[in-house]
DNA sequence: CCTCATAAGTAGATTGGCTACATGTTGCCT
DNA sequence: AGGCAACATGTAGCCAATCTACTTATGAGG
């Protein structure tokens, strides 16, 4: 998969991975990755400064903590990040279809 | 729909456009905003650089006409630009894939 | 001791889509 | 006749998000 297929799509899909429980960066990684079949391998000089970026933006709300000596902060979402995470979702569903529309993948 | 969500899924979309009959760039950006219901309304400086751009590639080729006192470039789809687009479908069905196993949009 | 997995980050390059600008024609409306 | 919309093509420069490459540190297992 291309490198910038990303662009613009990988917000809702970190908001996506802590809808339901909190998780720190590393964990967050791993979600991704399980939850795409192996292919979303985030480097963590993407998913970090996204990270920092979606909690600037108050989409996500974070707090240190320390499990077995190694720190962690953990991520989780704010309300606005929820609404965001909708319209997120909403707007993948018209993406889709503009996609497809000019694709016609039917013919492929 | 946002600005960079296009980024590069733009390319095979303009292939595919122009897949069974050349066309020239003015009627490029009117099938684009046929085929996607009015959502992908492109500027011109996205389109023409971006033509220019699989021209130089190897996957468009182009010559010039004149109709009713104005010219056209028209663009026509070259082998390797087939090619490209074929492995372009691919790439949105995988790409599709791995946003909506992130997303699980059925839980929206 | 060394290396891998865990854990979090920064600096700097790239790149492609965007805004804004530039140029010219045809045809319709007033 | 004047003006504006639609037709038609392009360039310059901005911006933001993802990437590569690097840094720092702990714990566990060989």
């Amino acid at each position: 998969m291309k490198a910038d297929a990303l662009r613009g799509h990988l917000d809702p899909m970190i908001l996506a991975v802590v809808e339901h429980e909190p998780l720190h960066g590393y964990a967050i990684m791993e979600a991704l990755l399980e939850r795409s079949g192996g292919e979303l391998d985030l480097p963590t000089g993407t998913l970090y400064p996204a990270l920092r970026r979606l909690e600037r933006a108050g989409y996500l709300a974070s707090e240190w903590s320390t499990v077995g000596g190694r720190k962690r902060r953990t991520y989780q979402l704010t309300s606005a990040g929820a609404k965001m995470l909708a319209a997120g979702k909403q707007e993948w569903v018209t993406f889709r279809a503009v996609v497809e529309g000019v694709l016609r993948p039917g013919q492929a």
